[in-house]
RNA sequence: GGGGGCGUAGCUCAAUUGGUUAGAGUACCGGACUGUCGAUCCGGUGGUUGCGGGUUCGAGUCCCGUCGCCCUCGCCA
C-alpha cells in the first residue's frame, strides 16, 4: 500500500524539503544509505555531551534518530527538543552499532543519523504523560478527555482506533460480498413515542416543531425495504438522551441492517458468518458455526439473563418444589404464592465468603437488594453436613435433595432467593456475574493476554528476539444467540403493554392469534447476539401484514388515530406491497470494545462523552446566544 | 432520582490515633557524563490538600453542605 502520492498523470506532486519520505515504522536494513526525511512527535530525548538520541514517532511506529556533535548548529538545536515537539529530520540510514540493535521494535536494526533537523512546531510540558511504560499508570480519565487530542496519540489508542477503522472495513467488505448496498438515511427524522428519550431539534422555519435524532435507522430501512432495496447496510450512528453505563454512550454506533425475502434463518446465517470473519481477522479466533442457541426462557431459567455469559457455569437451580417441602417459611409462602425459589451452588467458596458477608446487610446480601430480592438465604456445605441458620427448616431428605440437584459438593456454598420469578431472575443473574468474575470463573482474553506478553517480553529480551504475538483462544469467546423473545412486557408504571423489542416486530406465527387475549404468552420473531455475556446485536422478522401492524399498536395503548397520526407513513407504506423482510443491528462500539480487550465503551471512541453526556474538551453542551433562541422561538424558563 | 467509590505538587501516589515546616517518584529547570534506548548521577523550582462552613489548643485526617469524576440501580422500544 503506498502511503505517499505517486506521479499522477505524467506530473510529479511538488514536495517541500520537509516532507517525509518514509514513515516513523518503515526503516529497515534495506534503506541502510538511503537519505530520508522523517516527521513525527518526540516521544523521549536522551542528551549526552556528544550525541543526543530522539525517539521520534508516529501512527506507524518509532525510529532512534541519533544527532552527532560534528554539526555544532545542529547539535545546539537539537539540544532544545523537547517531549512532543514536531520534527522533520532528514539523515542517512545506518546500522546500528553492533549489540545496540532493538529485536522488540520492527525498525530496531537501523537508525537514523540526522544531517538537518527543522522544529515544525513546539510543544509546552503536557499536562499528563503520552508515553506508555508499563508500571506507567494512566492519568485521571477526566484530564485525558479534557486534553483528548493528547490522550490520542497514546499508542494504545492509536491502536484501537485503527483496529477500529480496519473493523469496519472488514464489514464493508464482507457485506458489500454478501450483495448487500450501503445507504444513509436522515438524521433528522421525527419523534417516535416508543422507547429511548429523542434527542430533539427545534425547527426554526416552524416555530414550536422538533426534529429528533435518530435512536436507529429502523424505520428508515424498512421503508427502504418496501422501495425493494432488498439487501441494505449502514455503519449508523445512532442518539438516545438516557443515562450512561461503561458501556453505553448517547450517541454510538450500529451495523445496521436489512434483508427482503427473508426469514429468521437468514438473518442468523449471515450475520454469524460476518461475526466469526470479525473474530478470525482481527483475533485469529475460529468460531465454530452455527453458533449455539438457545430460548430466552431458557435462559432467564439457566442463567437468570438475557445475555449469559457462557464463559463459565454456575447455572441457576430451580429448587421450588423442594423449598415448598422444607419448613422454612419465607421459601414456602414463596412458592404457596406463586413465586419460585432458585440458587446457586459456588463451587468451593465456603471459605471466601464470611457470615458476615453473607448474612442481612452484608455483602451478598446487599447486593442482591440491588435487584429488589429481599434477601439472600444460604448454607454451606460441610463435610455430608448442610450448615447455615436455615438448616434446621430442612429435613435430611430434603437437604438431600437439595444437594443431588444443585450437585453441591463439601466446600461449597449454596445461595437462595425466593421472590417472583422476575426479581429472582435479576438478582441471581446478577449475582451469577458478580460472583464469575470475583471467583475468577473465567479470564477475559485479554488478561491472559497481559500475562503472556509480561512473560513474553522478558524472554524474548534475555533471547534477543522479537516477541511472538499472543494468540487469543476460542475459549475466550462464547458466542449464542438468544432466541424466542416474548413481545410484550406489562410495565407497572405506566400500567400497560410495552414492546420488549420495538413495535414492529413480528409474531410468532403460532402465537398472532393470542396477541390481545393472552399478550403476556406471545412471542416474537426476535434474535439477540450475545458475546461473553454483552448484547453485540439484536433485531428481528418485522412486521410486514397493516393488519397485525394495527393490532400491535393497538395492544401498546395506542388508538388508530394515535398511530396514523405517528406512523401513518409506515402503515401505508405497508399496505403498498411490503416484502417480508427483516434485520439486526449490531453494536459497533461493543464489538471493538471486545475485540480490543477493553471494559470502557470511551476507550473506543475517538470523542466520546463522560458519564453526564458532556463533551469535556469542547464543554457541549453550552448555552447559546438569545439571538439564536428567538430564531427558534425558545424562551427558557430561567 | 437512589446506592457505592474517589478528589493531596503539572502527572501518579504517600502522610500512624487529629499533632513538628504535607513527603516520594515522575515531569520541568540547572549542572555532570563518550552509544543511549523509561540512560545515569548531583542540585533546584513546584502545594488555596476540589470548594464553603463547623468541631478542636491543633484538621489532609472528624462532622455538615457543595462541586467534579468513575462504577452501579432506575432508565436504555
Amino acid at each position: 500500500m503506498p502511503l505517499f502520492d505517486q506521479p499522477r498523470n505524467g506530473r510529479v506532486l511538488a514536495m517541500a524539503d520537509w516532507q517525509r519520505t518514509h514513515t516513523c515504522g518503515e526503516l529497515r536494513d534495506s534503506h541502510i544509505g538511503q537519505t530520508v526525511t522523517l516527521n513525527g512527535w518526540v516521544l523521549i530525548t536522551r542528551n549526552f555531551p556528544n550525541q543526543v538520541f530522539i525517539d521520534l514517532r508516529d501512527r506507524y511506529g518509532l525510529t532512534q534518530v541519533v544527532v552527532e556533535d560534528s554539526d555544532k548548529a545542529l547539535f545546539d538545536l537539537t539540544n532544545t527538543v523537547g517531549r512532543e515537539y514536531v520534527l522533520s529530520v532528514t539523515g542517512v540510514v545506518r546500522k546500528r552499532i553492533a549489540g545496540k540493535e532493538r529485536s522488540d521494535i520492527p525498525t530496531g536494526q537501523v537508525e537514523l543519523e540526522a544531517k538537518s533537523v527543522r522544529v515544525l512546531n513546539a510543544s509546552p510540558p503536557l499536562p499528563f504523560s503520552v508515553t506508555e511504560f508499563p508500571d506507567e499508570e494512566l492519568a485521571n480519565e477526566d484530564l485525558r478527555l479534557q486534553y483528548r487530542y493528547l490522550d490520542l496519540r497514546r499508542r494504545s489508542i492509536q491502536q484501537v482506533l485503527m483496529l477500529r477503522h480496519r473493523i469496519c472495513k472488514l464489514i464493508r467488505d464482507y457485506m458489500d460480498a454478501h450483495g448487500f448496498l450501503e445507504m444513509e438515511t436522515p438524521l433528522l427524522g421525527k419523534s417516535t413515542p416508543e422507547g429511548a428519550r429523542d434527542y430533539l431539534v427545534p425547527s426554526r422555519v416552524f416555530n414550536g416543531e422538533f426534529f429528533a435524532l435518530p435512536q436507529s435507522p429502523q424505520l428508515y430501512k424498512q421503508l427502504l425495504m418496501i422501495s425493494g432495496y432488498d439487501r441494505y447496510f449502514q455503519i449508523a450512528r445512532c442518539l438516545r438522551d438516557e443515562d450512561l453505563r461503561a458501556d453505553r454512550q448517547p450517541e454510538f454506533t450500529q451495523l445496521d441492517v436489512e434483508m427482503s425475502f427473508v426469514e429468521r434463518e437468514d438473518v442468523l446465517g449471515v450475520m454469524e458468518g460476518l461475526a466469526a470473519d470479525l473474530l478470525d481477522k482481527c483475533l485469529g479466533v475460529k468460531l465454530s458455526l452455527p453458533l449455539p442457541r438457545m430460548s430466552y426462557k431458557e435462559a432467564m431459567l439457566r442463567y437468570g439473563s438475557d445475555k449469559p455469559d457462557l464463559r463459565f457455569g454456575l447455572e441457576i437451580s430451580d429448587i421450588s418444589d423442594i423449598a415448598a417441602e422444607s419448613d422454612f417459611k419465607v421459601f414456602k409462602d414463596c412458592v404457596a404464592g406463586g413465586g419460585v425459589v432458585r440458587g446457586l451452588c459456588a463451587k468451593g467458596a465456603a471459605d471466601k465468603f464470611s457470615n458476615t458477608d453473607l448474612k442481612p446487610g452484608g455483602k451478598l446480601s446487599a447486593f442482591v437488594a440491588q435487584f429488589k430480592a429481599k434477601g439472600l438465604a444460604w448454607m454451606k456445605v460441610e463435610g455430608d453436613k448442610l450448615t447455615g441458620s436455615i438448616e434446621k427448616f430442612f429435613p435430611d431428605a430434603v437437604k438431600a435433595k437439595l444437594k443431588e440437584r444443585m450437585g453441591a459438593q463439601p466446600g461449597d456454598v449454596l445461595l437462595f432467593v425466593a421472590d417472583k420469578e422476575s426479581v429472582v431472575c435479576d438478582a441471581l443473574g446478577a449475582l451469577r456475574s458478580h460472583l464469575g468474575s470475583e471467583l475468577k470463573l473465567y479470564k477475559n482474553w485479554w488478561d491472559e493476554k497481559a500475562d503472556y506478553d509480561a512473560a513474553e517480553e522478558k524472554a524474548a529480551k534475555k533471547e534477543k528476539r522479537a516477541p511472538k504475538p499472543f494468540v487469543a483462544k476460542p475459549e475466550h469467546f462464547q458466542m449464542l444467540w438468544v432466541l424466542d423473545f416474548p413481545m410484550f412486557a406489562y410495565d407497572d408504571e405506566e400500567k400497560r403493554w410495552v414492546a420488549i423489542h420495538h413495535p414492529f416486530t413480528a409474531p410468532m406465527d403460532e402465537d398472532v392469534d393470542r396477541m390481545e387475549s393472552d399478550p403476556g404468552t406471545v412471542r416474537a420473531k426476535a434474535y439477540d447476539m450475545v458475546l461473553n455475556g454483552y448484547e453485540v446485536g439484536g433485531g428481528s422478522i418485522r412486521i410486514h401484514r397493516p393488519d397485525v401492524q394495527a393490532t400491535v399498536f393497538k395492544m401498546l395503548g395506542m388508538s388508530i388515530e394515535d398511530a396514523k397520526a405517528r406512523f401513518g407513513f409506515l402503515l401505508d407504506a405497508l399496505q403498498s406491497g411490503a416484502p417480508p423482510h427483516g434485520g439486526i443491528a449490531l453494536g459497533l462500539d461493543r464489538w471493538c470494545m471486545i475485540l480490543a480487550g477493553t471494559t470502557n465503551i470511551r476507550d473506543v471512541i475517538a470523542f466520546p462523552k463522560n458519564q453526564k453526556a458532556r463533551d469535556l474538551m469542547t464543554g457541549a453542551p453550552a448555552t447559546v446566544e438569545g439571538r439564536q433562541l428567538k430564531e427558534l422561538g425558545i424562551e427558557l424558563k430561567n
